[in-house]
Formats: C-alpha cells, structure tokens, sequence
RNA sequence: GGUCCUAUCGUCUAGAGGCCUAGGACGUGGCCCUCUCAAGGCUAAAACCCGGGUUCGAAUCCCGGUAGGACCGCCA
C-alpha cells in the first residue's frame, strides 16, 4: 500500500501550533510508513485568503523542517473540477438546486435557535423539480439512514443521518465549498489517511457520505484532540502566542517545538527526547491518545533548553547571533561567539535569553548595577585587584587553566577563599553578580577585555575612597 | 438546545484484567555539589471523576451519572 496524507490549511492566519502538530503527525506517520506527506492549501473561501498568509504557513512548515513531498496545491485553481463533480451529483439525483438566499436562511436559523430548535436546513428546495430562473447553489441530498466513522484513534463513532443537513456543495456564485472540496481532493489525490483535528469529526460523516455519491473508497480516518490552554478550552491568543513563528522570535529551537508538539498527544514509553529520525522511526497513530491535552509552556521552555545544552558551540553563536543584534549589539564576525555560547548554554532556557543574560559581553562600558558594585567594588578590595591585575598581565595564555591557576596562587598566598574574590571580579566584568563561571567568562572576554575591566573597577573603588 | 468526543499527580503521560504499594517527565519543596546564577545528582509531596455491574481479581471491560471540550454557515 502506498500510505499518502496530506495537511490541509487554510490561508487565513499564521501556522497555528495545532496546525503545526496536525502537520507533523501527518508527516511522521507517511514517513514511518515509507509514503507521501502532500501539501494542500484550502483556499476557497476567496474573501479570506491571503498571499501573506500562504506565505507564513509555508514559512513556518519550513522553520520546523516540516517539508512535504508534494504541493502545495491550491483549491482555487481547481473550481472547474469541484464543478465537474458537483454537478454529476446533481445529475445523479444526489443533489438538488436550492433557490433560498443566504438572508432567508439566516433568518430562519436564528429563528429556530430561539425556539430551541437544531437550526438545520429544512430540505425545502428538495421537490423543486423543474429550474426555475433564480440563482441557485447545489446541496447535497443527505441519504436516511446511519453512518458510522472507523477512526483508528477514537474507534467507531456512529450517527444518524437524520442529524445532518443537507449541505451546500455550490454556493450561489458558483463557488465549491469546504466539505465538498475536501472530499473530490482527498479522492482524487488518493489519500489514504485522513489525519486531522477532532473539531472535524462531525464533517466527517458528511464526507462519508459525500465519498459514496462520488463512488471513491474511504480513507482511513484518524482525528487528533484538540490542544487546550491552561484554563482547558480551545488555546488561542488568549492563553499566549500561538503562532509558531512566534516561537522562533521568542528565541526557540525549531526542533524544541517539534518534541514537545510530538510528545502532546503521543507517547512512546517513558521516552521524552526523540531525534526526528527516532519520530519517524517510532510514531503510530495506535499510540495517539484519545483525549485532548493542555499546552504546558513549562515544558517547552525545558525541552528548549535541553537543545540548547546539546547544540555545537558554533552552530549555537550562528543560532544566537541575530538576538545580539536585535538588542543593538554588533557580534557579527566576532570569533569569540562560540565561546561565550559555550559559557551561557547552560543557563538560558531560549536564545533571547541567552542573548540579554550575555549581553554584557558586547557592551562598550560595564554597566555597574548599583547595589552590587555598593557591595562589591568597595575599596577594601581595591589592593587585591591590584593584585589580581599585576597577576593576570604576564598570562601569556588567556585561559580557563591558566586563569585558575594564577587565582589559586593569590588565594593560597592570601589564604581567602575564592568566594572572596569571585564575586568582585564578576561585578567588575559584568557590573551584576549572576554570570557564567568567572573562569570560563574570562577566557571568553579575551585578555585584553578582561584586564580593561578590571582597571575601571579598580578606578571606581579608588574613586570611591575618596568620597 | 442538538450531535459528537473525552476523563490516571497542577500539567504531559505509562498502563492492553493479576507484574500497581499506580511508573516516568515538566513544574514545585528539601538536600548535595558550588565563585554567583544555572546545570547536574539525590530526595519529597502529588493522581486512577462518582456510582453500579462483569470477574476469583478491575486504573484497565460494560452501563449510568457528573464534569470538561468540540461542532452545529452559501467559513475552513
């Protein structure tokens, strides 16, 4: 069999994050099943749909290494063929002219959901026989009977088509509509798994039905619970960004999201991390869980930081570079990226983290934070700075050994404890008291940095004295 | 209102009738490590929605309640 799924977004938004988990099962499960992930933009609702919106939907597939093997394909390019079909069904007998106007309908829905009534469409053009002079959009005739939907992850779900209407095919300005779109695409695009969100899982047995008028096999169905914010309803802007650009800006790791996108709704054992290959290579739709979850920013920002712990060096200083500059500082072609990389990995849950806790780096002046510069660049401690100055200079190798070593001579020689002198040397290099260890920072720095910094401290507790 | 879905720690989840004294992870508390902050290690608290069945035995199967959610357009 060749297993063929598509994602199937509309055009009039961002890629929403549960889009972007529809998009990845989609592509996870083809892949496991050595088939084809296809790409489909449902843009017929014309009013709607953007070029903006195409564009950031592919964009943000792109951003996530979600790439399909076919497409995108657009709906709007496919009217003639959705008419084609609409119109054998009408030929059929399995649909019918309706000559009701969008006002009359409305009005008549808002008058049976004030008495309480299901506001369904009354079937009342279907014995018009003759054609009359008006416009007029197709509905589909809905058979009685029951339908059942075989979702491999729900199971059996049966109803009764007395509950569902008969739905408009062809709007009155010729125009397809969803459901229908979706059935002749599907169809004719022979996909064989149909794996979407479960806000679809009342479209379905339309569809169904809509697939039998047609004469086309069924797909397998598959429909995935909804993501929830933290109050448990349907997450939206409300509950923080959706978008998945958003979480590049906010200094995420493409593939962060992807194992926490994976690992809502799937499960593999106790398992937490996955490569894409182990995603690929362990992802069933059997191992879907049936109900919906809620988006836990926690864990992402945790998931987050795990990559960056794991990111090369130097591919760490390319992903965190444009967060430099966005806060104005100029790191482009600095060759000590990958080291001051190194010494911020550990403690920054995003890039834009990393970039702001390490931006003291880059700065032209130390920017003194009072308090600490109150506590710590007193002038008691300007005689040992000398001395760690004097110290320091001769260094021919500027690093982590070597400083270390010049340290604990000072601290043997004065008999203090490191803590004693640590903490006045990061204030000095960095003007607060929370920054990487001062070893590794300082052969981060650069000798030259250092030792300029450590004078201006110097300066300042003298300075200070004197006061 | 109708249709449909769902129900294990706060959250994501493991669990396919006995392996469950219910496991892991995030988060939270404590301890250790320590030049600050992290990271790391150890550790603690924390859950089977309720009620009936079925069964020798039910978190697991069935039914009913309850509670959440989704959908009900000439939107997708």
């Amino acid at each position: 069999m060749n297993f063929r799924t598509r994602f199937a977004p509309s055009p009039t938004g961002y890629l929403h994050i549960g889009g972007a988990r529809t998009a990845l099962f989609n592509l996870l499960f083809a892949r496991h099943n050595q088939g084809k992930f296809i790409l489909r933009i449902e843009d017929t609702d014309v009013a709607r749909s953007t070029e903006e919106s195409i564009k950031a939907i592919l964009d943000g597939m792109e951003w996530l290494g979600l790439h399909w093997d076919e497409g995108p394909f657009f709906q709007s390019k496919r009217f003639d063929l959705y008419r084609e079909h609409a119109y054998k069904l009408l030929e059929k007998g399995e649909a019918y002219r309706c000559y009701c106007t969008p006002e009359e309908l409305e009005a008549r829905r808002e008058a049976a959901m004030k008495e309480g009534r299901p506001p369904k469409y009354d079937g009342r053009c279907r014995n018009i026989h003759e054609k009359l002079d008006k416009p007029f959009a197709l509905r589909f005739k809905v058979p009685p009977g029951t339908t059942v939907v075989r979702d491999i992850i729900k199971g059996a779900i049966s109803f009764d088509n007395s509950t569902i209407e008969d739905l408009v095919i062809l709007r009155s300005d010729t125009t397809p509509t969803y459901n229908f779109c979706v059935v002749v695409d599907d169809a004719t695009m022979d996909i064989t798994h149909v794996i979407r969100g479960d806000d679809h899982i009342n479209n379905t047995p339309k569809q169904i039905l809509l697939y039998r008028a047609l004469g086309h096999e069924l797909p397998v169905f598959a429909h995935l619970p909804m993501i929830l914010g933290s109050d448990k309803t349907r997450l939206s802007k409300r509950h923080g960004a959706t978008s998945v650009m958003a979480y590049k800006e906010m200094g995420f790791l493409p593939h962060a999201l992807v194992n926490y996108l994976a690992r809502l709704g799937w499960s593999h054992g106790d398992e937490e991390i996955f490569s894409f290959d182990g995603l690929i290579e362990k992802f069933t739709l059997e191992s879907v869980g049936s109900s919906s979850g809620v988006f836990n920013p926690e864990k992402l920002l945790w998931l987050n930081q795990h990559y960056i712990k794991a990111t090369p060096d130097d591919e760490l200083a390319g992903l965190v570079a444009p967060f430099f500059e966005s806060l104005g500082l100029k790191v482009a072609g600095d060759e000590r990226l990958p080291k001051i990389a190194a010494t911020l990995k550990e403690r920054s849950k995003t890039l834009k983290d990393m970039a702001e806790s390490g931006a003291f780096y880059f700065k032209d002046k130390v920017e003194y934070d009072p308090k600490a510069t109150e506590k710590f660049l007193t002038p008691d401690n300007a005689e040992l700075f000398a001395l760690v100055i004097a110290r320091l200079e001769p260094l021919a190798e500027f690093t982590h050994k070597t400083l270390e070593e010049a340290f604990n001579a000072i601290l043997a020689e004065k008999d203090l404890k490191l803590g004693k002198i640590a903490q006045p040397v990061r204030v000095a290099l960095t003007g607060g008291t929370v920054s990487p260890g001062i070893f590794e920072m300082m052969e981060a720095f650069g000798k030259g940095m250092v030792i300029a910094r450590l004078k201006d401290a110097l300066a300042h507790m003298r300075s200070t004295a004197v006061k």
